[in-house]
DNA sequence: CGGCATTTTGACAATCGTCAATCAGTGTGG
DNA sequence: CCACACTGATTGACGATTGTCAAAATGCCG
C-alpha cells in the first residue's frame, strides 16, 4: 500500500487499522491536473481540502512587479490548505508546478475525520506545524546562507521529505521542477540558480537532469548546507504507545 | 484593562464574559527577565508555555559560524511556544530582545483552557496560524524585496501588530530593539541596515531613535514596501456570532 | 569622567542580478 | 525524416546591491 498521505501521517503517530481505512477510503478520488494550474488562488474561500497525492505542487505569491516568490513546495502526502479550513480566506496561492494527481477532501469529511478520529486529527496538525518549523528553516536559509547552501539544503530537506514517503531511492528522486521554479524557491535569478547548479556539480556533489535528482555524496553535500535534519521533526516514534491522546499535550488539539 | 492577551485573541474571535475571566485569572504570575535571555533554547522539552506580557521577544537560530537568524517577532499579547506543546521539542530558541514581563502557563492550564474553553482554543490556533502566514510573508520580503523594502515593510507589519493589542499611537510605537537585531531579521549586515535607515529617514518617511519608531508619512511606506495587511488576517470580527464552535471548520480545531 | 554598546562612515570587494544571445531538448506538422 | 517552434538551460559581459573591515562618532550609565 503506497499512499503516501497515510505513510506521511504515520510518521508522526500511531493510526490504528480504524483510521487507516477510514483515510484509504476518503482517498480514492483523484483528480488530475495539469502542470502549472492553480490549485487554489489568494483570495479564495474555503471548499474543501486539497491533497497531493502525485506530482509536485507549491504555495507561491506574485509581487506587483512580476516577481514570483514560492514559500512552500508540496510533494505527494501533503495537504495544501489546512489552515484555510480555519482562517477562511487564502493568503496566498497554490499552483502545480508538474502534473499532479490532486484528491479534495470535502468539509463534511475533513470534520467527520477530526472529531471522530483523535490520533489521525493529531497527526494532520503535527503536519502543519512541521510546515512551520520548514517555513522557519528556508527564512534562515534566505537569511544567512549563500546561494549555493540554500540550494544544497533545499536538495538535502527535498531527499529527507520524499524518502519519508517512499519516493526516494538511492538518494536519488524525481524533481519535476525547472531552474526558474528554484530560483524563485531560493530568491536568486535563474542565470545564478544555474550557476550554483553548475557548480554542485563541478564538485560532483548531485546530478539534476531530467527533472530527477541524483545526489552523489550525501554528507558532502550536508556539510555544505548545514544540513540538520532536525526541523522535519521524523524522529523514531515515541516507544511508549499509550494509545490516543492524553499523553503530553494530545488533549489540547482541536478539531478543525 | 490592557491585557494584550486578551486583547490580541479578542481580534480572532467573540471571547464570552467567562472566557476574558479565566484568560485574566491564568495571566496575573509575572515574570520579570531581562534583555537578551534566553526564555527556552532549541532542544529543550516542554514545560509550560510562554506568554509576553511587555517588552519584545524574538525566535532565532545561529548558524554554525555564528550567524544568526531571527525568525519572529514576539510582542506582547504573543504565545512563544504554542507549537512545542505539540511537537514536544523545540526546533529553535526563543530570547528576549529587550527587558519582557513573561508569564508561563503550565501545561494544565493549557489543557484546562483548551479543553473547556472552545471559543479561546480557536482563537489560540488562529494565532498559530497567523504566525505562520507571517513567516510566509517574510519568506517573500527575504527572497524578493529589496533592503529598503524589506524593513520598511517589517515596520509597517510592527504598526499593525502593535496597534492591535494597544501599543501604537499615531503610528508611533517603541521598538527596543538595535540595527543588529533588524539586521538578523532582515538578513542583512548591520552597516547595510543603518545606511537603509537613513535613506527611508532622508525621505521622511521614518524616524528610528531612542528605541522609538515613529512613522511620518505611513501611505507612502506602505506603497513603498508593497505592504498589504490581508495576512495579518486582522479583518473586522464575522457579523454573525454564532456563539462557539461549528460555524465552519470550528469543530476540527482540536485541544492542544 | 571613563567604559561600553551602538551607530555611523569610508574604502573596497564579493555576490548576485540583468540583458541579450546561444544552445539543447522535445514535440509537431508536413 | 526533417524543418520549425517552443521551452528550458547555458554563456558572456557588465552593473548593482550588499557585505567586510576598520575606524570614528555618538550615546548611555555608573
Amino acid at each position: 500500500m503506497s499512499n503516501p498521505f497515510i505513510r506521511k501521517l504515520e510518521r508522526f503517530g500511531l493510526l490504528s487499522e480504524a483510521d487507516k481505512e477510514i483515510l484509504l477510503s476518503v482517498t480514492t478520488k483523484v483528480r488530475r491536473v495539469g502542470a502549472q494550474q492553480d490549485l487554489i488562488s489568494e483570495g479564495d474561500p474555503t471548499d474543501g481540502v486539497h491533497l497531493i497525492q502525485k506530482g509536485f505542487a507549491c504555495r507561491y505569491k506574485v509581487l506587483p512587479e512580476g516577481a514570483r516568490s514560492i514559500m512552500a513546495y508540496l510533494v505527494p502526502g501533503d495537504l495544501c490548505d489546512l489552515h484555510v479550513a480555519v482562517l477562511g480566506r487564502m493568503d496566498h496561492s497554490i499552483a502545480t508546478l508538474s502534473a499532479c494527481e490532486v484528491i479534495t477532501l470535502s468539509r463534511e469529511v475533513i470534520e467527520e475525520i477530526t472529531v471522530n478520529y483523535p490520533a489521525i486529527n493529531r497527526a494532520l496538525w503535527w503536519s502543519v506545524l512541521v510546515d512551520e518549523a520548514i517555513l522557519r528553516e528556508w527564512l534562515v536559509s534566505m537569511g544567512r546562507r549563500s546561494a549555493e547552501q540554500r540550494i544544497a539544503h533545499l536538495l538535502c530537506e527535498l531527499l529527507v521529505r520524499l524518502q519519508a514517503v517512499g519516493l526516494a531511492v538511492d538518494n536519488s528522486y524525481d524533481l519535476p521542477i525547472t531552474q526558474a521554479d528554484l530560483a524563485d524557491t531560493t530568491g536568486l535569478s535563474t542565470v545564478h540558480t544555474n550557476r550554483v547548479l553548475q557548480e554542485l556539480r563541478r564538485h560532483e556533489l548531485i546530478v539534476f537532469k531530467n527533472r530527477s535528482v541524483n545526489i552523489l555524496d550525501i554528507e558532502r553535500l550536508k556539510a555544505r548546507a548545514q544540513f540538520a535534519p532536525n526541523y522535519l521533526h521524523l524522529e523514531p516514534k515515541r516507544p511508549n504507545g499509550r494509545s490516543q491522546s492524553r499523553d503530553g499535550y494530545g488533549g489540547m488539539i482541536p478539531p478543525i
